[in-house]
RNA sequence: GGAGACGUAUCGAAGUGGUCAUAACGGGGCUGACUCGAAAUCAGUUAGGGAGCAAUCCCCCGCGGGUUCGAAUCCCGCCGUCUCCGCCA
């Protein structure tokens, strides 16, 4: 969400950001907005001197019935009671513009940093920097379920009896890599001077429309029967809900934040379950990391996610590359984005473990989270990114450390979280 | 789940239909005076949102409604906190 004053002081620069958004259906808006603007705030100063003359009189009126002059004081009660049809129907006009106002105002995208490409979709997106050799084997990688059901660690058939598809057993060695690999991203965090966070798994319905479209939540979230509550598609939808209507000293920024949580997601829609594999699924889990700083550090703070995420694959051995995403496929609320994409020598081509998101200051004004300095109040800056999502990066873990017997290297890194193996094998 | 109490600024807390919202009173913070410095003392200062060039005005007493000329105060719904009982990892 963009600041309504600057886009009535810079019409020009908010279209020119929607036409390189390729979101030119949306330039009638701009203009559109501003008339509405205009006339809520204009019918808003009607109301407040209407609100005022009545404020007014009632005092006048109490002042007289204090002295026990009761009938001056029905008589300028007459005044107020001749404006009350008025005051309500500029109070009905007046909460219907502004939520007008802020319903276009929430479809108008962020202004985009200068530096994202310019393109249409996905397939656009820019190719930044490669880490590692992509590397083929000279045997046939099989599809990553094959090799952990080929190692006794995963059951689908079990999980669609109980849960339907979507869903899975992890078992053995595999469920043993998964919550190394938790464990050990959190640590890597911690070193890196994050504060390790568990936050609450379901959130409130109006947490939930604060931090995604009605679309995201109809296409994305679970809702518990008969409670006001959600469980979570990310947990950064609760660690941005604790900040939501703050106010923060300039002093206790950054927070720099990194959560553990399962995520929940019906993935109803474009894409869809995938039918074989732990790629796409209903649950899964993740480490994630947070940040909410002062506007001039957020660029930094963005580089600084991301290459945690890089690193993090390049300790596991996984060949990664970073993504810029393009105008077109940035979301609305981005300032900036990039994907990190690990290696899979099976399918010989990038795919996605990660993204990192420089939100500016759309989401802390949607939100309400601010900052207080010397120089007053203003709204801060939110990033997020993932350090790793363990089923998704099983697929390249298994995929890059796959031996040609079947069995899989266990990177130093890991050791210590696998009780010192190696190797996992039959 | 049952019973009761409560929700007002940075904290504690007063206000129970009008002259009480920067909001009594007390504590804390900040600034200044005194001091070689500190403590103590004294003085000042210390919430948010919105409209306006400004003067100024509007909104804000957990949240949302209602009654009233006027609501922190009365009524309805919701949320939260605490205490006791029950139940449970």
């Amino acid at each position: 969400m963009i600041d309504i004053k600057f886009l009535r002081e810079n019409p020009d620069a908010v279209k020119e950001n929607i036409k390189k958004k390729f979101q030119d259906s949306k330039l009638p808006l701009v203009d559109e907005v501003i008339k509405l603007d205009a006339e809520s705030r204009a019918v808003k100063q009607q109301a407040d001197d209407l609100r005022a003359n009545r404020n007014k009189i009632s005092k006048q009126i109490g002042a007289l019935m204090h002295q026990g002059k009761k009938e001056e004081a029905m008589a300028i009660r007459e005044q107020v009671t001749k404006q009350a049809d008025l005051l309500e129907e500029l109070e009905q006009k007046e909460a219907e513009l502004s939520s007008k106002v802020t319903e276009i105002m929430m479809t108008i995208p962020q202004i985009i940093d200068p530096s994202v490409p310019i393109g249409k979709d996905d397939s656009e997106n820019v190719e930044i920097e490669r880490y590692g050799e992509p590397f083929v084997p000279d045997f046939e990688v099989p599809y990553h379920t094959d090799i952990m059901e080929n190692l006794n660690g995963i059951d689908f058939d079990s999980a669609r009896k109980v849960a339907g598809n979507g869903f899975y057993y992890l078992m053995g060695d595999i469920a043993r890599l998964h919550s190394a690999v938790i464990s050990y991203a959190r640590d890597f965090m911690i070193d890196r001077g994050f504060t390790y966070c568990v936050p609450p798994f379901m959130i409130r319905s109006n947490v939930v429309t604060g931090v995604m479209s009605f679309a995201e939540m109809d296409s994305m979230m679970y809702k518990i029967e008969g409670e006001d509550l959600y469980l979570i598609g990310t947990s950064e939808h609760s660690m941005i809900g604790k900040f939501i209507d703050t106010i923060n000293p300039e002093d206790t920024l950054p927070q720099t934040l990194t959560s553990y949580s399962p995520c929940f997601r019906k993935e109803k829609g474009a894409h869809g379950i995938e039918e074989r594999g732990v790629y796409r699924i209903h649950q899964f889990e993740k480490q994630e990391m947070i940040v909410v700083c002062k506007p001039e550090e957020s660029k930094m703070w963005f580089d600084k996610l991301w290459q945690n995420t890089v690193d993090l694959f390049r300790s596991m051995d996984i060949p990664v590359r970073t993504l810029e995403c393009c105008s077109g496929d940035l979301a609305d609320l981005k300032v900036r984005s990039l994907d990190v994409e690990a290696w899979s020598p099976r399918q010989k081509k990038y795919f996605e473990v990660g993204s990192c998101s420089n939100l500016g200051d759309a989401q802390a004004r949607r939100l309400k989270i601010r900052v207080s300095g010397k120089g007053g109040k203003y709204f801060a800056h939110t990033l997020n990114n993932t350090v790793v999502a363990p089923p998704r990066m099983l697929i390249a873990f298994l995929e890059n450390n796959l031996n040609e017997d079947g069995s899989v290297r266990i990177p130093v890194a890991l050791r210590p979280y696998m009780g010192g193996k190696e190797v996992i094998g039959k």
